[in-house]
Formats: C-alpha cells, sequence, structure tokens
DNA sequence: CAGGATGTTGGGTC
DNA sequence: CGACCCAACATCCT
C-alpha cells in the first residue's frame, strides 16, 4: 500500500505527534526490521533526544533530531500509527515503538519488506535510499516533461522507476495513466506533446486529491475502488477492466477509455 | 492448496 | 550506460 501519498499521511502522523516533543523510550519488538543499527545503537541514538523536522521524498519518510536522522521505508505492508488515550490498538506486527509523554508511535508492518536505518549526514542518507529523481509531488510541469524526453521504453515502468521519478508505485500509476487515458504499455517515445501534458495534469490531479487523503482515495471513480474486483468495471465507462502484467506488476487498466498512442 | 499481493534489490541479458 | 526480466525477501488473503 505505501506509495507517495500514503507516506505523506505517516508523515503527518509523525510530525503531529513526535515532532519537538521528549521521547521517553524507544523499544524494537523486531529487532530484523533495523537495517544498520541495533536496538542499543537506536535507544542511544534517540537517547534524551527530540525529533526536529520530518520530510519526505518519494516514499521515504525522513525525520531529524539535532543528532542522528532516522531514515524510514514501509515496503508493502508498512504502516505508521499513533495509539494514545484510549485508541490505536497495539499489534504483534509493531516493530519499533517510540514511546511519547502522551502516547506511542508504532512503526508496524506484516512483510518485513521495509526497515528503519539511521543516518548521520546527507551523503549517508542517499547510500541508504538509493538513487532517487525528483519528487512526483514536487515537480513541475515543465521539469517532467524534460525528463519524459530522455526516457525510453514503456511509459508504466518510467513512473514506477524511483531513480527517475520518486513516489509512485503500482497503484498510483495505474490511476494516473487511468485518468490521463493512456495504456500502461505505451512507449514513451510514442507520446504526443498533448498526451504528455496530460499525462501531467493527471498526475497532478491524482496525486492533489491524494495528498489531501494522505492515502490513494477509496472512492467512487477511482481504479482503487474497483481493484479487488475480478475482473471490476471502469467507474468511467462501466468496460470490464483488464489486469495485465507490465514491467513486473499487475496493471489495471479499461481497454475503452485508455488508448495506444496513435 | 496454489497463486497473487501494494516495494526494493541484485543478478543477468541485450 | 539504460532498460528489461526474473528471483528473492516474509506473510497474509483469496
Amino acid at each position: 500500500m505505501p506509495e507517495l501519498a500514503d507516506v505523506e499521511g505517516f508523515r503527518r502522523t509523525f510530525e503531529r505527534w513526535a515532532v519537538g516533543k521528549p521521547l521517553l523510550h524507544v523499544s524494537v519488538p523486531i529487532p530484523e526490521i533495523l537495517r544498520n543499527t541495533t536496538p542499543q545503537g537506536l535507544g542511544r541514538a534517540l537517547h534524551e533526544r527530540a525529533f526536529e523536522t520530518t520530510r519526505r521524498h518519494g516514499k521515504w519518510l525522513i525525520a531529524a533530531t539535532d543528532g542522528r536522522t532516522l531514515v524510514l521505508h514501509f515496503g508493502m505492508t508498512g504502516e505508521l500509527v499513533w495509539s494514545g488515550a484510549g485508541h490505536g490498538e497495539p499489534s504483534p506486527h509493531d516493530a519499533v515503538l517510540l514511546e511519547m509523554e502522551d502516547g506511542t508511535l508504532r512503526y508496524r508492518t506484516q512483510r518485513k519488506f521495509g526497515g528503519l536505518w539511521l543516518a548521520r549526514r546527507a551523503s549517508e542518507l542517499a547510500k541508504i535510499t538509493g538513487p532517487l529523481g525528483p519528487d512526483a509531488w514536487e515537480i513541475d510541469g515543465d521539469a517532467f516533461r524534460e525528463r519524459l524526453e530522455d526516457r525510453r521504453g514503456g511509459i508504466k515502468s518510467a513512473l514506477m522507476d524511483q531513480s527517475w521519478l520518486a513516489g509512485l508505485g503500482n497503484e498510483l500509476s495505474d490511476e494516473i495513466l487511468f485518468r490521463a487515458r493512456i495504456t500502461p504499455d505505451a512507449e514513451v517515445s510514442a507520446l504526443s506533446p498533448s498526451t504528455r501534458s496530460a499525462l501531467f495534469d493527471g498526475m497532478k490531479a491524482v496525486l492533489e486529491e491524494a495528498m489531501r487523503h494522505g492515502r490513494i482515495p477509496d472512492e467512487p471513480g477511482w481504479l482503487e475502488h474497483v481493484r479487488g474486483e475480478r475482473p471490476g468495471r471502469c467507474p468511467r465507462c462501466q468496460e470490464s477492466l483488464r489486469h495485465d502484467p507490465v514491467s513486473g506488476r499487475t496493471a489495471v487498466w479499461c481497454p475503452s477509455c485508455q488508448r495506444e498512442p496513435d
């Protein structure tokens, strides 16, 4: 689930409950989730410190203290949950707990694909995240079109390539291509200038709404709403949706609304 | 029971 | 180097 908009939701949770407040205790029920440190190392790094800022780049959440920086990635099933005064149940999948005065911030994950890292400086950060393109939410239309210029191959694989553009995963990419009426296997080189602009506008529109919700909205009109159904019907024209493998993932798309470039 | 699932990495290929 | 493909990772759901 966690793509750019979900991670933004987690960032807001982190910001609201854990920034500028004393961190009372760190515990790590699932130590394997720490990728470049140990429970002791994490405790030492965060002990008697407070988080000062949070930011997000693509699907990465970066939370800085005045010393070390905590780097979080959520993999396929990670989430950040706040539990305090009467809400937010603990779970056996809680891997890291940041205990504050009024509650606990829980990094939770079922499949342990994500993880937490400690970084000292920007160069360390880059090593942890690997190469990241500009954030899909931050990029403007001119820069986006410029990037498309020197990209080959399929459009969906470009959108999902974190080193080309950071933050979009399988579901947001499908949603964007649906909005822009482009087939997922279309070649970038075949997209006309007006289709490229429609693609950027579609991305903007999808992300604006997803960012408002802090996740992909599960609402009528969105593919997300019918994604689980087989085959499911197009929210726009009621045609049966296709589910096809494209660049290693399942693309959901409407063969009637979404068109191969001429 | 088998197959598939939102993400990334690392290997190998062209 | 750039792009593609696959397998692997751990676990749950259909």
